[in-house]
RNA sequence: GCGCCUUUAGCUCAGCUGGUAGAGCAACGGACUUUUAAUCCGCAGGUCCUGGGUUCGAGCCCCAGAGGGCGCACCA
């Protein structure tokens, strides 16, 4: 509540979630101890009144107060009334206060909360079942990153935060289940930026019967009725251009890309030398353990991804960086796969699931190998995931957005800590 | 991890070539019966992020450290 004192009258701005209403309060009404005690109320205050509904002469509608009482007392002093908090640590640290003062955070966390609210209707009305899968495991795969680690005392085992939702939910679909989606926290033990937070949101879904193509008109259709369904518009900002969402998305090839913004034609079967020579010349440090598709992803990073500022699906990314995804019935050195960027940040990622078990066992141990040279980002053999595909998993598209990104795009953020109640920051110094 | 910037009252910020700390709002005391962050008068409020150093004297200069921001790296 904020107070404005006239004497014998109080007008006090009284502020819930929803809205603010003016408070009328008359020494004459309420009678004189009552009104002084009104008059200690300080900013901040939780105040539960009754009274009528009335229009005070400058015709704001208010209530003329006849009991009011004290809730609750803000014992601290509130930030600055009119310059609000702006100091960014205290936002981030004391989330509490910025929501009290600043209407714009809270604007961003109800558009937060209205996109997930969406994307559960448009799954739910296309009969996804969402599901809840663990969040620790024994192997942490499903992505490249490195995982936190932690230690079960009574199994006295090793224990990895999850990195990604995608084994897991793909079991379920060898179990029958057909469509399912989880939106949960995954961990990634990793730098920290304004695009990166340790943990953070993915909505992952997975879909018998479809492929990577399906999967991208459905990731177009989420996130297109989201912005709609919770800022009212498909028009977002990117890098200070207005971009209609609701505008067709382009497909295009990640080696197409490269032939565009190189003028050379590139592909995972061409020699290696003359892609690690094409990659010298961009000035990429070719590493001896890459092989064409790891040079050719450099390539694509370095020369093209920050350029695609309209939502864009790159596609047919190489065998060698996607070892969950299948292989490409046109092209066997590239797969079924694509990744969304909008405004040079990857939003999605997802392909048509790699569900042959003798494939993908290849695949694990080319990943197995490549971690025990030393990459700590590369992944294990899931000898139960390979068990489950041996059970038979039909064809599949899988999807998976990081829906952090995603508000950033609809709430125009400028950083992933400002759509994020509690960011992880180091912890305070409070003294002894 | 590296670079740049930043840290002064509860909040938002000033603070000159090094001379001993300020404003507005909030708080506190008082006046006011139709105000819209913003009436008027008065009063109080400080580990100038921390620790060293230089100097007669440091908020200011130097060194080291801490928190935060941004960029780079990392993040398929």
């Amino acid at each position: 509540m904020l107070m404005r004192d006239q004497g014998k009258l109080l007008f006090i701005t009284l502020q819930d979630r929803t809205d603010a209403i003016q408070l009328f309060v008359s020494k004459s009404v309420i009678g004189d101890n009552a009104f002084d005690t009104m008059t200690t109320l300080d900013l901040g205050d939780w105040l539960g009144v009754t009274g009528n509904i009335m229009t005070t002469r400058k015709g704001e509608l208010s209530v003329k107060v006849s009991v009011a009482q004290l809730l609750a007392k803000a014992v601290r002093p509130m930030p600055d009334k009119w310059h609000g908090l702006t100091d960014t640590e205290v936002r981030y640290r004391q989330r509490y206060a910025d929501l009290i003062v600043n209407e714009d955070s809270r604007r961003v966390f109800a558009i937060r909360h209205e996109i997930i609210a969406s994307f559960r209707r448009t799954l739910h009305s296309q009969g996804f079942i969402e599901v809840e899968t663990p969040v620790l495991h024994v192997e942490a795969g499903g992505a490249h990153a490195r995982p936190f680690v932690t230690h079960h005392n009574a199994l006295d085992m090793t224990l990895y935060l999850r990195i990604a939702l995608e084994l897991h939910l793909k079991r379920l679909i060898v179990g029958g289940m057909e469509r399912v989606y989880e939106i949960g926290r995954v961990f990634r033990n990793e730098g920290i930026s304004t695009r990166h937070n340790p943990e953070f949101t993915m909505m992952e879904l997975y879909q018998a019967f479809g492929d990577y193509s399906e999967v991208m008109t459905l990731a177009e259709h989420l996130i297109v009725t989201a912005a709609t369904e919770a800022t009212g518009s498909t028009w977002v900002d990117i890098d200070g251009v207005e971009v209609d969402l609701a505008k067709p998305w382009r497909r295009v090839r990640m080696i197409d890309l490269i032939e565009e913004a190189t003028g050379v034609a590139v592909h995972p079967s061409h020699p290696r030398e003359k892609l690690a020579t094409l990659a010298a010349q961009h000035g990429i440090t070719v590493d001896s353990r890459w092989g064409t598709g790891k040079i050719i992803e450099e390539l694509f990073e370095v020369t093209a991804e920050a350029k695609l500022r309209e939502p864009t699906f790159v596609t047919g990314h190489p065998v060698e960086i996607s070892p969950l995804a299948r292989v490409d019935r046109n092209d066997p050195f590239l797969t079924e796969r694509f990744e969304l960027f909008v405004g040079g940040r990857e939003l999605a990622n997802g392909y048509s699931e790699l569900n042959d078990p003798i494939e993908q066992r290849a695949r694990f141990q080319e990943e197995q190998a490549a971690k025990d040279a030393g990459n700590l980002e590369a992944g294990t053999v899931d000898e139960d995931y390979l068990r489950a595909l041996e059970y038979g998993m039909p064809p599949t598209g899988g999807l998976g957005i990081g829906m952090d990104r995603v508000t950033m795009l609809l709430a125009r953020a400028q950083s992933v800590r400002d759509v994020m109640l509690f960011p992880t920051l180091r912890p305070e110094d409070f003294g002894s």
